[in-house]
DNA sequence: ACATTCCATACTATTTTAGTCAAGATATAT
DNA sequence: ATATATCTTGACTAAAATAGTATGGAATGT
């Protein structure tokens, strides 16, 4: 079971693009200022999650990264598990051949686990945490340094 | 999120415990020999089962250890605790707090993936682990092979 | 031309894992 | 008493993973 800064990273910053990518597309700039992650790190994701077309992008000014999907049609397990994060509880992945090419005496409970926790990260989609209350707030207060900047530097002209 | 080999380790040592308990004190030797893990981490392992009070020990030749409770109240979830894995999958530790003192935008996500694992990790005990048919046939097939060493053993007198 | 943005690769400090090793304390059997 | 089985403690370590940083380039819009 591994799940990490670096899954978390990758669901945070998808869920900021499905946030954000209403028209033009989002660069990682933009995500490394508002979710705090190191725009190094985040191309490193970005990388991984484009290879697995989640995402697809544009180079240049005004170019950026865009979902390669409706939100909606992206469960959160599909970003944790195109970051290399599988979200197998086993020591055997699933093979049942842990100890002397057998099951180990604890195999069942850690597949039965495993399969909780993909059910709920499958049922998840990103388009469900956009709509959440909570999340828009965030995103809200998020967004609000953003645009506080922009209108200063607005009236600085 | 933390669950690696450690603590399905410490796992499956104390469902041997619970499988052998029923008279004599259980030596790490055995358990070692048995679900093939080292006899110097199970020392480590059982270090913090006791310091946790899951278990307790009798020194000497007979000795070993014995679950301090009965199986049927010791939930998995205590023993991952015990070895020092928790099974939290925020960032934050449940704070809220891990982007600049404030919530990130994936808070709420991990928090239910959090209470999901916790409450399926504690609704099964040792004890209901024991009473499954797949661990009683694995464990028969661990200590067969036991058994017929001991049967060579005795043959050969 | 130039700034912006993605793209790719290599490097690294720190931490964790999964142990090993050595020395000792304690209880039991003979 | 002595030998042996067993727990108890602490130090040590090789290998891997994490969470990045650093550097240089390639494409694109203005
Ligand atoms: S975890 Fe699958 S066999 Fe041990
Ligand atoms: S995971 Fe709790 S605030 Fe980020």
């Amino acid at each position: 079971m591994k799940l990490t800064t670096k899954g978390r990273y990758a669901v945070t910053a998808m869920l900021d693009l499905a946030l954000h990518a209403k028209d033009a597309p989002v660069p990682l700039a933009d995500i490394s200022r508002r979710q705090g992650i190191s725009l190094s790190y985040l191309e490193q994701l970005f990388a991984k999650l484009r290879r697995n077309e989640l995402v697809n992008s544009a180079r240049g000014p005004g170019g950026g990264y865009r979902l390669n999907r409706a939100a909606e049609d992206i469960p959160v397990v599909a970003v944790i598990n195109a970051i290399n994060e599988n979200v197998d509880a086993t020591r055997c992945g699933g093979l049942g051949n842990c100890q002397d090419n057998e099951p180990c005496l604890t195999h069942e409970l850690w597949m039965d686990l495993s399969e909780r926790i993909h059910e709920f990260l499958a049922g998840i989609s990103l388009g469900d945490l956009v709509s959440r209350r909570e999340v828009q707030a965030i995103s809200a207060r998020q967004d609000g340094r953003v645009v506080e900047r922009v209108l200063m530097a607005d009236s600085s002209l």
